[in-house]
RNA sequence: UGCCCGAUAGUGUAACGGUAGCACAACAGACUCUGACUCUGUUUGUCUAGGUUCAAAUCCUAGUCGGGCAACCA
């Protein structure tokens, strides 16, 4: 059958998981058709790791003309709430992702569920086990052992019908009472061995509220979800590749009652593949250790800034598409790798540099007296918006006397190769004209307070009159024009590539204290007026956004979102 | 000790029995009114051992190393 197997169009691959469903679709499985689903539980905010996994469910569906749902995978009512959903919701649609009408909630299957639940007790496949969760791990067996049967086991069909309706009705307290699947005792695979089908469990559910005192456990809803949903390709992580067995092991039993659901005559039986979650360098990506720092303060919310979280992402300035293109350049298979972090932030500033609108701004300033430039004179030089889109215009910039340029610009002993502004050296005030420096004055520590020079008048514009090359160009902010603003230097979260690597240690000890840096930035008066959330380049220092949560009409608030990359701090390093 | 899965440059990923490519990173250079961007070049790789084959990263066997599985979590 090589004629099924799609070469790779152009140059293109595809990763293992699109190869399997071209295979399917070629084979005509399901009548061909492709529908996918992303399912979280709504027990957390949605990270990086997610976005990948939102990628390939939606990718899919896309790339062979399906669908692919959202569905609240809610059946744990202890960990769930409505402030989940809706922020799912949010960053699903954010990422670019559209569901249609394709919106479920696992709850509103229960009564098929339970329904279910009852055929299994009538035929034989499932029971009421009245051991104790302590007895239970002991007659489980260990991996390397065989478990040994329950002696609930061979209660009748109508005994156990019986119970479960009881345990539905409220009639035992919580955990007295489970339901089993009756599979294999001696099973290599744990997950075989009679595996709780449903728990008792008072606790009311963000949807259903308090309709139901039983839950259906993940390994016995996740198949049926799918299968009444009609899902052709259920794509996991890799955690759950031992479970295939028992989700297979559930669809037969739904195909033996005739519960999948039958679409242009095909029957569709749904299949679980499992690919690598994304791991990636100074990063965490576990709900659980997130959920930490966010109730123990380390960081201010779910959408701080430093998280991984889609929110925490947006709220820094990333740009949808910088995730998307991340995620399709990682590729997908089942190798457990660990990507380095550099490269989503290389997509990053590749989306930013062709679409962030340039400012200037400086950090860290020193003032510059032009000493021959007359007092109280200012002007008007034009900069361009973005020399990326020759579409985008300029924007007028005031110039005076007085200027701020970053103290890293200037060098009273000159480095080699450093060509910035140092005594007797000239350098090009960008957009705006030359300038030779003169002369310093310093503090009683000697700290450089003011630096005088003087500019050429003939190079207005920043164009050197004679042709004469300056190598170094340098931002300035005018002082009488500057804004200062709140800016928020933010850098990585973590100290260490692997900060779970050592079990010896908590990964708190990693944690970066500098992550977060609150300074006052001087800015160009166009900067006033930046919008929540609008995007802009610093010229030669990164790119930053207008908090969205912090800023006000008229005092905007900048978010670092990440540094342009710098390779003179290399050469200075040695 | 049982079962399942995996292993290709520093990192990630391609090659589907027929010349080991690409990207990121690193390094060197060119260009530059952003030491950015862009461009050019360089370094570095098939876990090991057998076997099948004219030919193996690819198929088989064994081993090594790594990950997962013993919640009434998902």
């Amino acid at each position: 059958m090589s004629e099924t197997k799609t070469a790779p169009e152009s140059g293109t691959s595809r990763h293992f998981v699109s190869q399997l469903i071209a295979d399917d679709v070629a084979a005509a499985r399901n009548g061909g058709a492709v529908v996918t689903r992303f399912p979280p539980e709504p027990n957390g905010y949605l990270h990086i790791g997610h976005a990948k996994a939102i990628t390939i469910d939606f990718g899919m569906a896309k790339e062979f003309g399906g669908r692919c749902h959202l569905r609240m995978d809610d059946t744990n009512p202890a960990k769930e709430s409505d402030e989940y959903v809706e922020s799912i919701k949010t960053d699903v649609r954010w990422l670019g992702y559209d569901w249609g009408d394709n919106f479920y909630y696992s709850a509103n299957l229960f009564e098929q569920m339970y329904a279910m639940a009852e055929e299994l007790c009538r035929r034989g496949h499932a029971y009421v086990c009245e051991l104790t969760q302590e007895q239970w791990k002991e007659y489980r067996g260990i991996p390397t052992l065989p478990g040994r049967a329950s002696p609930f086991r061979d209660r009748t069909p109508e005994e156990n019908l019986a119970l479960l309706r009881r345990m539905r009705a409220g009639e035992f307290a919580d955990g007295t009472l489970c339901l089993r699947a009756k599979i294999d005792m001696a099973s290599p695979n744990i997950h075989f061995r009679d595996p709780v089908l449903y728990r008792i469990m008072r606790v009311a559910h963000y949807h259903t509220h308090d309709r139901w005192c039983i839950y259906p456990m993940y390994d016995f809803a996740h198949p049926i979800e799918d299968a009444l949903e009609g899902i052709t390709h259920s794509l996991c992580t890799l955690e759950f590749e031992v479970h295939r067995p028992l989700y297979d092991w559930v669809i037969d039993r739904m195909d033996e009652m005739g519960l999948l659901v039958v679409r242009e005559g095909h029957k569709i039986r749904p299949i679980q593949r499992e690919f690598a979650r994304l791991s990636l360098t100074y990063t965490i990506m576990s709900k659980r250790l997130l959920l930490q720092l966010v109730q123990e303060k380390r960081v201010a919310g779910w959408d701080d800034p430093r998280m991984p979280t889609i929110c925490g992402l947006r709220r820094r300035g990333y740009t949808p598409e910088a995730i998307r293109e991340f995620c399709e350049r990682i590729g997908v298979s089942k190798y457990n790798s660990e990507t380095d972090v550099a490269l989503l932030e290389y997509c990053l500033r590749d989306h930013l540099n062709k679409i962030a609108v340039r400012r200037m701004a400086v950090l860290d300033p020193v003032k510059v007296v032009i000493d021959n430039y007359p007092e109280g004179q200012e002007e008007t030089f034009e900069a361009q918006n973005n020399p990326e889109d020759p579409n985008a215009g300029t924007h007028p910039v005031p110039f005076s006397r007085e200027l701020y340029i970053e103290r890293d610009d200037f060098m009273e002993v000159p480095a080699k190769k450093f060509f910035r502004l140092a005594p007797g050296q000239e350098v090009r005030l960008r957009y705006a004209c030359l300038l030779t420096c003169t002369q310093v004055e310093k503090d009683d520590t000697g700290r450089i307070t003011v630096i005088h020079g003087t500019y050429d008048p003939h190079s207005r514009g920043g164009h050197a009159p004679d042709g004469r090359k300056v190598k170094g160009t340098i931002h300035w902010v005018s002082v009488r024009h500057a804004q200062p603003v709140p800016v928020r230097l933010y850098d990585r979260l973590f100290t260490v590539p692997a900060p779970l690597a050592d079990e010896s240690k908590s990964f708190l000890d990693f944690l970066n204290p500098n992550a977060l840096q609150t300074i006052t930035g001087y800015v160009e008066p166009a900067l006033a007026a930046a919008a929540p959330g609008e995007r802009f380049q610093f010229e030669r220092i990164g790119y930053f956004c207008a908090d969205t949560r912090d800023s006000v009409p008229g005092a905007p608030v900048f978010n670092r979102t990440v540094t342009l990359r710098d390779s003179w701090s290399k050469v200075a390093a040695q």
